[in-house]
DNA sequence: AATGAATGAGAATTCATTCAT
DNA sequence: AATGAATGAATTCTCATTCAT
């Protein structure tokens, strides 16, 4: 506030919309209205421009879910599945922080289940799209393996990592329709007791 | 123009549009290219009639839409839902059969979530539909509620069917968009194979 | 006007807008404005529709202008160009029928020469067009081939007929350009003549 | 960030637009999509520039495309039609060479025949370009009817003029069209052998 | 000069829906 | 019931032009 004040008046310092602030915009309207039911009127009035204008910062309206799924995927990759590598912390303190993070992600922001909700809306229709849905599928299920690797073999691990994936998405989407969140949460709880489970058994060996 | 003539009046039966074949070829449309995916246009060639005759066999685009899904929540609560409560077989065999009839549904047509799909992509902008992909859910949580009730008590068994269910989901949605079959098919034996597990230590009990 | 009153006023006629009164009407804002210079409006209102009831009509602007030019193509073929091979004229009369319409088609509609205006405008955009384009040309060469070859050998008819059809052409171009009318006619008389001399040489042959 | 200074104020000539430069980029693109069917884009484009920046340079696109035929009529004026009253050459030479610079123009460069494309595609929405569409015309048939009046008198030669060029631009304008570059040079074979055989008649007379 | 952002009108096309016949 | 025509709003996207920096 001090800032804009000492700003000489007659440059009130234009907010620039920069290339996040757009996607994030975007990303909301797009989780709220998904692909089809999302007008380019809708994302231009998101980020505070005319229809015309929009154009200035993107090519199209497929090019620009493609920039934000993109985004998303890197996001998830660098922030939260990183953590299933952190060696500073215990296999289950990653797959517990991994779990209360994704929890976080997926209850308190509207239509966390991104993916998902693109991916089954646009599979016949947009081809585009399908690479980085299954590339953000991939990362995840990498990240579960390698935690999971930690108390049973590589094999084992990579199934049970496609199982605990399976139950998550499948929580937060009844989570969503149901409107009950106790789905998520649950799963989450029994995976890490699982865990700690396995991993008793595995010190004994 | 005699041939005409004929045509006209004679026994070639002109392909009755009956209300289950209405619903089906548009419920193969809205599958195919989801909800606002899908136009008037394709609905009413999907029918063999023109977008203005379309109108005579339904009200709004909302209308059908919701039509169909009541008309599957109905086929799947009386053909296969009902297996849960059918006496004649054993509660494993109950499970087994279901899970079967699932599996066929799932994999073989084309957008066997139908009710996850729907329900995603228009959650926040077409609440009418809430309400059946609701009860669908819940008939179906309610037929594995009373299988699993034969092996653990009533409170365990409610939390235990929305775990299958969540898995079963989940499963599928995995299967659908990594475009790999194994994820459902395994959900299901690693199902079956914890059931009979229960039941046999019920029976020691 | 005797006809309107007779007819019962609740069922007004409907002038309906058949196929070639729409390639008329189109064709005329067409010659006006060019392709690109036309407007889907421009041509909507000038068949008394709106924008969105026109394509009750046509498939898009590209395909009604290459109907419009097919639809010209046989027009010119079918009742001009015939005037070539008609037997029960002298091929001095056939020659001066063809100038004679080919005269009026040029000077009294707005933009006869549509061929060349819409093939220079769209040669490097449009390649569609450029089919029926050469074809119109190859029938006016044709006719024009035939006429000649009563007074001079094939060879020699085929060069007469491309330099006949060039002049004509660049005649009306310049008539147009420059707003004078004598380029056509002068270009016709003198066509005549040479043909008249031609035929006079070739008797006393 | 050394370099970037280096660069800025090093003798690495940016490429200078001058008005002559500017003038052949744009004409270059009018000439490949006309005047319609270019827009602004293209044009700055072409000059190595955007958008915003290319009105630094011209006022509007009507505006620019003025100045190129006007640019385009003084060029072929001077250095072309000049040819016509060069009293080194005798007539013949004179018209033999203006046929060759001629050939050269509109069989090398795509679209030579600008002035009939541009005036035929604009005549009746853009007055502003028939002005110098005319003057172009006027002083080509000013060069042709001094040539010719080495052999004919005033008035003949005039008509003759008149013949001739139309008889040219029909060839151009078939030459493209048609794909077949013989209309042209045949056409300048003609005028050329019957200029000849007219100065023999007068050289006897 | 150059840039990037903005504007608002207008482009082609599609949409769900209605209605006279 | 069926049709074909009509409607008018909405869709994605492009346009020529302007302007603050």
């Amino acid at each position: 506030m001090l800032f804009r004040n000492f700003v000489h008046t007659s440059t009130v310092a234009k907010p620039k919309l920069d290339r996040k602030t757009l996607i994030q915009n975007s990303l909301s309207v797009f989780k709220t209205k998904g692909y089809n039911g999302t007008s380019m009127q809708d994302l231009a009035s998101a980020n505070g421009l005319l229809k015309g204008s929009f154009y200035h910062y993107i090519e199209s309206k497929e090019a620009l879910m493609l920039e934000v799924l993109q985004s998303l995927k890197e996001h998830y990759t660098k922030r939260i599945f990183v953590i299933a590598y952190d060696v500073k912390l215990s296999a289950y303190d990653r797959l517990a922080l991994l779990a209360k993070k994704a929890e976080e992600v997926f209850m308190f922001e509207e239509g966390g289940d991104f993916f998902v909700n693109i991916g089954l809306e646009t599979k016949n229709t947009v081809p585009a799209f399908t690479v980085v849905i299954q590339e953000f599928f991939a990362e995840w299920l990498k990240a579960m393996h390698s935690i999971f690797s930690a108390v049973m073999d590589k094999e084992e691990a990579k199934v049970k990592a496609e199982i605990v994936v399976a139950e998550i998405e499948g929580s937060v989407i009844l989570m969503k329709l149901l409107e009950d969140p106790t789905f998520l949460s649950r799963t989450n709880s029994k995976m890490l007791a699982e865990f700690k489970k396995l991993e008793t058994q595995n010190v004994v060996n």
